[in-house]
DNA sequence: GAGGGTCTCGCACAGTGTTCGAATTCACTC
DNA sequence: GAGTGAATTCGAACACTGTGCGAGACCCTC
C-alpha cells in the first residue's frame, strides 16, 4: 500500500465564494504575524485574535498549520525576480536573482527555516523555477545539468543566507558590547591559534558590510564554477 | 544597556563530580533520540523516560532544551573530518571534508534545521573551522578570503544537502507511488511548460542517486570557482 | 416556514518547556 | 555512628500549543 504525497498545492482549493474572511486574508495576516513576532509567534490563537476570530474559525480555510505556512511560505517567492537572460545574459540574470532572493530571506526571515523544509510547489515558487530553467538553458546547459546549476546556485544562496538570517535572529533584538562578544568567542576558541587570529582581525562592528562582501565573494565563485563547467 | 551574548561554550562548565548520570550521558541519549524520532521527537519528558529519571531531573545538568540541542549540536561536528592539505592537497581535503559533511547531515537529520540556526561554538565544530582555515590558507587564501572561502564551501553542502535532508524526512518512512507522484507534481506545475519537460524526465524512482550526482556537480563548480579566484 | 449548505467557535484533550519548593540522597566532619 | 550541609531528584503546577468535535448561527432557495 502506498501513502500518496499531500501539499496544499496538489488539492483542489476551497470555492472562494465568501464575501467575508477568506484564504488570502487569513494568508496575508499569517505573513505579517510571522514577520513581526517570528516563526514561534505564530499559533492559531493569536491568528485568530488578529483577525478577531476565534482560533478554530480558521480551520475551516486551512487543514492545519503546516498547510498555512506552505502558503506563507509560497508568498516569499513572489518577491524574487529573475530578469529575462536574452535580454541582459544570463549571468547579470543570476546575479539578480541571487540577491533578490537573499533579500526575500532577510526580510522574511521565518522562510530561512522553511527554505528547504517544505516543498516549493506553489505557484510563485514555480514560476521563479521555470525562470530559473530558461535562464540556464540560455546560458548553455542541457539535460540534468540545467537542473544541477539550478540547485547549486539556489543552495548556495540558502547556505549562505540562512546563518545569516539566525545571527539577526538572535542579536538583532538585543544591542551587544562588541569587545564583550569578541573576548567571548575568543576564549570558546582559545585552543586555536588560527581561529584566535581571525577573531581578532574581523570587524564586529560592521557584521552587515563583512557579510555582504562574504556574499559578493562567494556568488562570483559559484558563477565563474558554473561557466567553468560550460567550457567541458 | 547591553545583553550579553550566551551560550553554552561560554559558560563554565558544571563541576563533573557526579558519578551516577552526567551531561554527558544525557546528550548521548538526547542525540539516540533524535535521530530516531526527528527535532519534534525529543521532548524532556520523553528523554527523562528513556534515562530513567524524572522530566525536570534534567534541569539539574542543561539549563533548557536550546542549551541541549546546542550540546547535542555539536556532537554532529565531531563526525567531519578534513584531511591535512599539507599531505593531499587543498582540493582533495575539501572534497572531503564536503563528503564528510553531507554523509553527517544525512546520518542526523535534525542538524539540518539546526546548522544555521544555532552559532556553531561547540568544541567540535571550533576544530573543524581551525582545520578548514589551515586548508584554505593552503591553498593560497589570505585575509578576509580565507573566510569568505570558508563560507562559501559550508554554504554550499549546507544549502544543497538541506532540502536532501527534508526530502527523505517527509517521504522516507511512507513508500509512495513514483508515478502518481508524478503526475501530482505535474498538474502543479501545468502552466510552465519547461518545468513539465523536466519533470517527465526526470527519474523518480532513484532520487538519491540524481542528487549524488547534482551535489558533485555543484561541488566541482564551487571548487573550481574558488580556484578561480586564487589566479586574480 | 422548512430545509440545507456555509461558516463560527467554545470546549476539551493531549501535549509542550519550565519554575518552584519539598523531599531525598550523598559526602564529610565531629 | 550522628549530624550537618551540599548535591541531586522529582511531583505538582502554569501557561502555552495544535486540533477534533459538535452545537449553534447565518443565509439562500423552495
Amino acid at each position: 500500500m502506498s501513502k500518496s504525497f499531500t501539499s496544499v498545492w496538489l488539492r483542489e482549493p476551497r470555492k472562494a465564494t465568501s464575501p467575508g474572511r477568506s484564504r488570502q486574508e487569513i494568508v496575508r495576516a499569517a505573513v505579517e504575524l510571522l514577520d513581526e513576532e517570528g516563526l514561534n509567534g505564530l499559533s492559531m490563537r493569536k491568528l485568530g485574535a488578529k483577525l478577531s476570530a476565534g482560533a478554530t474559525s480558521l480551520y475551516w480555510y486551512v487543514a492545519n498549520k503546516d498547510e498555512l505556512l506552505e502558503l506563507a511560505y509560497d508568498e516569499v517567492w513572489a518577491a524574487m525576480t529573475v530578469p529575462d537572460p536574452d535580454e541582459v545574459g544570463w549571468r547579470e540574470s543570476a546575479t539578480v536573482l541571487a540577491y533578490s532572493m537573499r533579500q526575500a530571506m532577510l526580510r522574511h526571515p521565518w522562510s530561512a527555516d522553511l527554505l528547504g523544509r517544505l516543498p516549493a510547489l506553489g505557484p510563485n515558487a514555480m514560476h521563479v523555477a521555470d525562470r530559473m530553467r530558461r535562464m540556464f538553458k540560455v546560458a548553455g546547459f542541457s539535460g540534468m545539468d540545467i537542473d544541477f546549476a539550478n540547485a547549486t546556485l539556489t543552495a548556495y544562496v540558502f547556505g549562505m543566507t540562512s546563518p545569516e538570517v539566525a545571527w539577526d535572529a538572535t542579536m538583532g533584538d538585543k544591542d551587544y558590547d562588541a569587545d564583550e562578544m569578541r573576548a567571548s568567542v575568543a576564549r570558546a576558541a582559545a585552543q586555536f591559534p588560527d581561529l584566535l587570529e581571525r577573531i581578532n582581525m574581523t570587524s564586529y562592528d560592521d557584521p552587515r558590510a563583512v557579510r555582504a562582501m562574504a556574499f559578493d565573494f562567494g556568488l562570483l565563485s559559484v558563477l565563474d564554477g558554473l561557466e567553468r563547467r560550460l567550457a567541458t
